[in-house]
DNA sequence: AAAAATTAGTTCCACAAGGAATTGACTACC
DNA sequence: GGTAGTCAATTCCTTGTGGAACTAATTTTT
């Protein structure tokens, strides 16, 4: 299924040999490969001759997804993707506090305070303490922070249903459920850690490395 | 199997009333939620009860793969994302050019200048012009390029099938096959716009977006 | 064959990102 | 019950990012 590309085979076998050292290039000898094509080969090498090709497509995924929604978002609304991202997570739960949106999203706090801020100075979002913890604001959006987001959320779930449109309902839903489960395990591996924890980081992240 | 999170929904529940306009948040009352009870609730309903869920996750994966090896390449090596990226891409395919690895991978062009010529000068690569276009420089690990290469793969390697240690084998075969599948029609979907393309990004890129 | 357009790489510059220290509010300890 | 430790949010400041303009090499047009 992945092999219907013999461009990049040529590719790879014309480099079999010990060129890495001298720094001469089997290329150019002959104007065979286009550059478009040499693009593709090595696209095409990184997503599925990579040993850690997995890793290599779901990152391509997000970017392939993410890449021109945000771009979009920009131009459309003037929002930055960390501003968008608060309006999002308001919308999905009105009255989470600037660094839960932090931890879960793994964006800096300052980051996100720069973003609340400026949400609020244009009105989308409004803020709230209370008398019990006066340290946290619970944020909400207001009515034209709920329009932006009603406004962007189509675009948003009609890239991603584009996106799955290749696989059936019954591939999507497999799909989902291995990554789902992948997911938990994750989730499970972190309230493990909690037991030792030494890292002051993101407590959603890190963990596993270093 | 998403079900067993009692907190989330009770979160959920207490705001389904109309607590979004006025600013009043009906948390506090009692502070039968704890903090991380509260962020794990927002995460897990960014993850599962979102409209555009697939692409939530996919990116939470990513994340939660990127974050920590990266952080670990730039503790260990001192080298930033997109350097090691120029690395591991020569790793994969030896004589890429900067530009192909800009278009292949979304890093703005100037960035992965500037990220070439620190690994140069650090003598983890080469740079080689031909004669034939001698605008390109075509690149390749120096032996000391190829022994970090050598120190990093392993983990990177280890980490994504710790991810994956959850699946069984024919579940991960599974999952790689799905995602083939949506990767397959955005390159069939990227070739064919070609034939009316306007847009001056990166080739590999945009395409469904504005 | 000269002029216009395209392409690889670099440089310039304004701005944003994010680490680290700071403030204000709360909690735990002894 | 005072002091040390923690946590949310902000501010400071350095660095890196990425858009745009630029140079040099090559291709295409007419």
């Amino acid at each position: 299924m992945t092999d219907n590309y013999p461009v990049e085979h040529a590719v790879a076998a014309s480099m079999a040999d010990g060129s890495a050292n001298t720094g001469i290039i089997p290329f150019g000898t002959g104007s065979e490969l286009l550059s478009r094509d040499r693009l593709d080969a090595f696209t095409h090498t990184r997503l599925w001759k990579n040993p850690c090709g997995f890793a290599a497509r779901f990152n391509y995924l997000a970017l392939r997804y993410n890449q021109p929604l945000y771009s979009w978002v920009e131009q459309e609304f003037g929002l930055s993707r960390v501003e968008f991202v608060v309006i999002y997570s308001l919308a999905l739960m009105d009255g989470v506090t600037a660094s839960e949106i932090a931890s879960s999203t793994a964006f800096p706090k300052n980051t996100l305070s720069r973003a609340v801020n400026r949400l609020a100075k244009l009105g989308y979002i409004g803020r709230s303490t209370q008398a019990m913890d006066r340290r946290m604001q619970y944020l909400s959006l207001t009515p034209f922070g709920q329009a932006i987001y009603d406004a962007a959320l189509p675009r948003f779930v009609a890239f991603e249903q584009e996106m799955l449109a290749p696989l059936s309902l019954v591939e999507q839903e497999t799909l989902n459920a291995l990554m789902a489960k992948v997911m938990l395990a994750m989730f499970a591996e972190d309230t493990k850690d909690d037991s030792e924890g030494d890292h002051e980081r993101h407590p959603a992240l890190v963990k596993h490395g270093a």
